[in-house]
Formats: C-alpha cells, structure tokens, sequence
DNA sequence: CGTGTGGTTGAAACGTATCAAACGTGGTGG
DNA sequence: CCACCACGTTTGATACGTTTCAACCACACG
C-alpha cells in the first residue's frame, strides 16, 4: 500500500500529492485538493477511540467499520456500520465521540479534518456537501431513534436485515458482516434475543439461513412484519 | 406581530428586509442577509406535517417545540424538544421527515430554506455554520440513541430532567413544559413508567415535586443514578 | 482430534407494558 | 361561590416480552 507510513497503530499521511491519484482517493467527486491515504486495519482492531484527538476522517474502501458508544457498566450501543463508500466521523469537535472497529480486515482512506476544515472555509461548495453528509447522518439517526425506542424485536431484526441487503446491493442473499453481539448492540437487544428472532423469521418462512450468516430473505413477508 | 401575512396557517414571508431589524432576527449572528419573519403556534398546533414540502427553516424564540415520528399503529417517537434559542429542521431535503407541533403557545422565526440554500451556495461560512448545526444535531441524536437502546427507565428519566434543567437555565428547579405522554415517548416509555419512576425518584429524595409540572432537582443524587 | 469461539435453545426471572380505576386540579356554568 | 366536568396524572393488579443464566451445538483452527 503507497503513500504510508505506520507508527504505532497510527496512520501518518504524506502531505504531497501523489501524481496520478486514482478518483477514488478523493473525499467528493470533483473536489481534487481533498486526497486521502489509504490505510489498513484487521479484524477486530481499534481505529480510534472515545475521547481522542479527532484527527481524521475516513472514507471506507474494503471490508467494514462499527462505531459505538459505551457505558461504564460495558453496556454498548452501536451506533453505524460503515461499508465501502461510507464516510465516518466527518463531524466537527475536538475529540472523538465514538469508538470505531474494524469488523473484518478493512481498508480505508483517511482525511485530514485540519484540511478538510480549511478546504470547507474556503469553497462554499465543499462546505455544503460536508453539511449534506451531516444532515443525512442526522436523519439516519432519527429514524433508528424510532426504532430504538417504539419497535418490538422482530420489527428491529427485520428491519435490520432489509437494511443490510439495501446496502449489500438488494439481492436478498448475502453475508452477514457482524456477528450476533455487534448486531444486538446495534437494536438495542441481546444476542440470544436476536438468535430467537431468526429463527422464529425462519420459521415464518421469511428468510432462509446458511450457516450462521448467509441469509436469503423473503423480502415481501419481511416487509409485512416491519409494515412501517 | 409585524412583517407577517397568514394564510390558512402557513406562514408568507415579506421578502423585502425590513428597516432595523433586530439581530434575533437573524438566523446567524454576523449573517444579515438571511432575516427571519415571526410567527406564532397556539397549543398543540401543528408547525407541519411529516411529508410536507419542506420551505422553512424555523427558530424558536418563546414556548416550546416537539418534533416527532409515527407508525401507522399510532406508536410515535419524539425525536427532540425545540427550546427558545433552537434551530430546528435545517436538514437538507425535499420534504419534512417529521412532524412539528407547539407544545404552548409559541412564536418562532421562520427563514426561507431557499435563501439558506443560495447564501450557503455563495458563503463558505454560512455552509460551515450549518455544517456545525447539522453535526452537533447528529451528536445530540446519537447521545439518545444510548439512552433508548440500552437504558434503564430510572436511567433515562434521570438523564431527561437533567437535560430539561440544563436547558432551562440549570438551577434545578423548573416546571416541566411538556406532557407525560411527551416525555414517555421521547423516552422510549409508557406515560405510567414516567410517572412511576418519578414517584421512585422522589421517595428516593432525588427530586421534590410541587403540582405534577413542577419540579426540583437534587443533582448530586440524580448524577448518582445516571452515573454514566 | 481436542479446543475455542460464536451461535442456538431452554427455563426462569425481571422490567416494563397493559388494563383499569381513582385522584387532583383548573376551568365552566349554574 | 360552589358544584361539576374534563383532562392529565397517579396508583394498582396482571400480562407480556425480553433478559438472564445455563447448557448445548457447530464449526474453524492448531
């Protein structure tokens, strides 16, 4: 991987631009001044915490991202997933409110927010597609805020797993990215409840299981149960 | 009220700047050239309606603002309480995602989302002040997500008064301006929930109340049962 | 072929919802 | 001025859904 240099986990970005950057190395289509350097996490591995500098803002290539919050007690709540093509914590502040994790091995491509920040003071056009992100992120929220707060658990599973196959590509068949754990923090639920809740689907003739993450759904009975 | 014209309840903005307004007119400060027009909400008013065209962009000066979600079986989840000060509804998009209606009698200023939208276009800092509000917005959302998805009921009544408080000028004594069934469904909770759990938090001696509005806080015991 | 990790299933406990009734307060009309 | 009504709130008894705790299973890996 061009353009890195590691230290300690840290990823160091090099600030000239590279000739011949590919289109998908920039933050907006259209926005050249804005490159990023590609950088790797594993499984599992921590691309930042809550409470750290904010140095960064991430642009996902392969593989995926969770970012969640944490009480003291360990009682999490996930907050997104990020697949290829997501942007996270492009939001503003000093530190990080979250804590982002690779899922799998995971590439991505990282900003620096200082010249992000002064890009967007500079261009009213970048300005506003940074607002644009935002205020999506904010309407994303608010609608897991209802169903975080008003569905039971099957009306959260069902709905979560017509999300996934939105953004996996809408085939109906794919590959869970997230164990059992990261998807009850991610409904407000626990892992056994989630476990129950496919099989009853199962049993209901609304989705198929293969092993325990392939899913093929029956996405008109699906729709049924969330029946907005 | 002047500057403003109704029509079967919609507000029509005066395009023309009027002479000495006053700097709560603006949406920003240092941003003259986006004026505000006032208008009043009675209780219980609708301010819109969830798929409505959305043309304002709305900011409160005196009562209160609740804006939520519903299903189609009635279950509805308050996304947020607007207070004097408030932006709300500055997200980008077509049409509204929520619902808005007056919790009293309130009056607001409303702002053409167009001539946002242009000044946005022509003025960098305007998008990034817009980029912060969306963003602090996204925080905010994410905060509550935690507390719906992974709080106690004692916990989330807690947490909710000490925001009230807050908001309201944080001297632990104030009179709650919304309903029960506004603070059930902001929290996740049945309106006999939140009344239990204030009849709890009170014999605990976290809180004394005075009517069923009223209320004075005793933080330091209400921090112990948020206790992040 | 054992061992570990993630997933499923079962039984019981728990917290919150539901249904129902009583209470209090503010507003209205006699 | 007081009686009455209406609405929001509180309280009680019970039901229900989800969690908790525990055991078991399946598969990947060394």
């Amino acid at each position: 991987m061009a353009n890195e240099i590691t230290l300690s986990g840290v990823p160091h970005v090099i600030t000239n631009i590279p000739v011949g950057a590919k289109p998908e190395c920039f933050l907006f289509a259209g926005c050249p001044e804005l490159i990023g350097t590609p950088f790797s996490y594993a499984r599992e591995e921590e691309v930042y915490g809550e409470g750290e500098e904010a140095e960064f803002v991430y642009k996902v290539l392969g593989g995926a991202v969770r970012t969640h919050k944490v009480l003291s007690d360990g009682r999490r709540q996930i907050t997104g997933f990020h697949l290829p093509g997501d942007l996270f914590e492009f939001e503003q502040g000093e530190t990080h409110r979250h804590t982002a994790e690779a899922l799998s091995d995971t590439r991505v491509l990282v900003f620096r927010r200082r010249g992000i920040e002064r890009a967007a003071t500079r261009s009213a056009e970048v300005a506003c597609q940074l607002w644009g992100m935002a205020a999506s992120g904010l309407r994303y929220a608010q609608d897991h805020m209802l169903l975080l707060g008003r569905r039971s658990a099957v009306e959260r599973v069902a709905t979560f797993l017509m999300e996934v196959d939105g953004r996996l590509g809408g085939t109906g068949t794919f590959d869970l990215p997230m164990t059992r754990r990261d998807i009850a923090d991610y409904l407000g639920l626990t892992i056994e409840t989630v476990s129950r809740t496919l099989t009853e689907l199962e049993e209901d003739g609304a989705l198929q299981r293969i092993g325990a993450r392939q899913v093929s759904l029956r996405r008109a009975r699906l729709r049924r149960v969330v029946e907005d």
